[in-house]
DNA sequence: TTGTAGGCGTTATCAG
DNA sequence: CTGATAACGCCTACAA
């Protein structure tokens, strides 16, 4: 900054009021600054604008880069955040949860109580994640996002497992289905032992009574959608409906019904959870539960930045409406 | 610091000194420091530091949100850079090169130079983003992930497309095939040109001749390969093995064959390319191209670093290795 | 419209 | 083993 101001015979000040698009700066100095400017190739030290501010520029999305990463919900997400962060000065850092460093059970507060990062989104964590419990009290610009925090102090955004349970459960009711099984996902996350709990909370309200094996574990892949599937199929009396905790798992069923040469969904109706892309292009298209991840990452950025444009922590937690898609993997039971 | 100096009597070098793991310091001093430190929440500010050590202590990873955050390729790639980063001090930052701000071609540049990022991975980009040629003669520590660059000046790490491709139509012509089809990707990837490209040069090499609609465009989702599935498994002479330039419109090649009543392999034999981790969970599981792409971030992070730490500009253009993975879509054709 | 002084929180350097 | 001083590059506040 000091050559540039040397260079057109200014103050480091009048330099800094240009880059900074101070309005009392005549034309003709803001002309000779920036040609400078490009000639030195200098670019302010944003390094030196953050100690001054005491600002990162940065928010922190901290998630498990093995589970998640490479998922479409979390591409959704944060293109969502994307779209409300893309003119506020505020880029994304990415942590790990699943890193060594994170054994540090203080690890996120320390994010920022360094000034690491200016706030955070915790993406999907695990429920036993030591980390969740140590948020509660401290004074961080956080939100946790994808699941629901049982500790009410904790921010967070999340879809209505409950209700997508219940679309899905409901519909398959009112095609006349009553064998309605079951398979769960991994049971360290929030969202998978709610959707299973939701099944039965739902069932048993509706008084539908199933045998218990109806209920089958997964692992939220494909794999364990085939196990389960051809495990239920071939189990008596056969469930004439099941429903997937996630669509991955139903893609499984699906292959596994097709092993034993049931026709979808004339012999066995097949519901997901999700609706991730390969859903609609799988075929028969697959009857699934639409949650909108994107908007859910659009209104959780909102509320961050305003929560750190005022200074606030942010608070409250926010269940997110989902939608029931039905497409061809569902149908009446036959007679 | 200040604080913290002054409840023990000490000056504040004493205290950086302490936190910087200084050897030289009392065991009593650094005693009476870090219970200090920790009764007034005191942490070292990273700002700072940063100003002072003129490091931003990220390494920028700039790729397309829309098309690769979701993929398995991008989570490999970045576990393989976490591997090699996790003890370095240095943390990623995340950018969309689809964002509006990435229109400014000296966005890469800049972000380098205003101290925003310490070094750069772009990955997978597309061919005829602008910002790549701005790219080469600007010195800023960066490699380009994923795709073979054409400027010599760039550094890059791919995985070898055209001996993928050559190892996949290997197989098929070592098992009798003679008739083999090709469905492409993206034509602005520039793996996917090269993909189709090598399958070309490959058969013309062993003097197979095959008719001009044997190789179909596609868009590297499940869509794309069922309709070029449906479109070469009706032509004549119907192909006896496909090649997919990726997994996923492999997928959608078994999809179609399924929907004709074709057997797979024994009536048409299909090949994918890059190994996600549906192939080996699909049924028929999918003979591929296997990319050691954690292999590929781990090396390319390596590189960086060393760049970094000798303050250097990273050279060279890497091609990896891949290999063959023979799974059971593909067998020998029938007589 | 432009300039001067001081401070943001840390660390390198040199001195004690 | 510990302390004083200056410097990192920028910006706020005030002065001219």
């Amino acid at each position: 900054m000091d050559d540039v101001a040397r260079e057109c015979g200014l103050s480091k000040m009048t330099v800094s009021r240009v880059f900074q698009g101070y309005p009392g700066v005549s034309a003709a100095t803001r002309e000779k600054v920036l040609s400078a400017a490009k000639r030195l190739e200098y670019e302010p030290n944003v390094l030196a604008q953050n100690l001054n501010s005491n600002r990162a520029g940065y928010i922190g999305v901290a998630t498990p880069f093995e589970g998640l990463l490479g998922s479409h919900y979390f591409s959704q997400l944060l293109q969502g955040f994307g779209n409300v962060m893309k003119d506020t000065g505020f880029d994304f850092a990415l942590f790990d949860t699943l890193a060594e460093s994170f054994n540090d059970p203080g690890k996120l507060a320390k994010l920022y109580r360094q000034r690491k990062v200016d706030g955070l989104f915790v993406v999907a964590p695990h429920m036993q994640d030591d980390f969740i419990d140590t948020l509660s009290d401290l004074r961080v610009p956080l939100i946790v996002i994808g699941e629901n925090i049982s500790s009410k102090t904790v921010c967070s955004f999340a879809c209505n497992d409950k209700q997508g349970i219940s679309l899905l459960c409901s519909h398959l009711l009112a095609l006349g289905h009553s064998r309605v099984a079951f398979i769960g996902g991994p049971q360290d996350l929030a969202s998978a032992s709610s959707r299973r709990d939701s099944y039965r909370d739902f069932l048993k309200k509706r008084r539908v009574k199933v045998p218990d094996w109806y209920v089958q574990p997964g692992a939220y892949d494909i794999q364990s959608g085939r196990e389960a599937g051809i495990f239920l199929l071939n189990s008596k009396p056969r469930p004439t409906a099941i429903i997937a905790a996630n669509d991955l798992m139903a893609f499984g069923v699906m292959e596994s019904a097709r092993m034993l040469n049931l026709q979808i969904p004339e012999d066995i109706s097949i519901c997901g959870f999700d609706d991730i892309p390969a859903s609609s292009q799988y075929w028969p298209p697959l009857t699934t539960v639409h949650q909108p991840v994107k908007e859910m990452g659009e209104q959780g950025a909102r509320l961050l930045l305003d929560s750190l444009k005022r200074d606030k922590i942010p608070r409250g937690q926010t269940e997110i409406e989902v939608t029931l898609v039905v497409r061809q993997t569902t149908a009446a039971p036959r007679k």
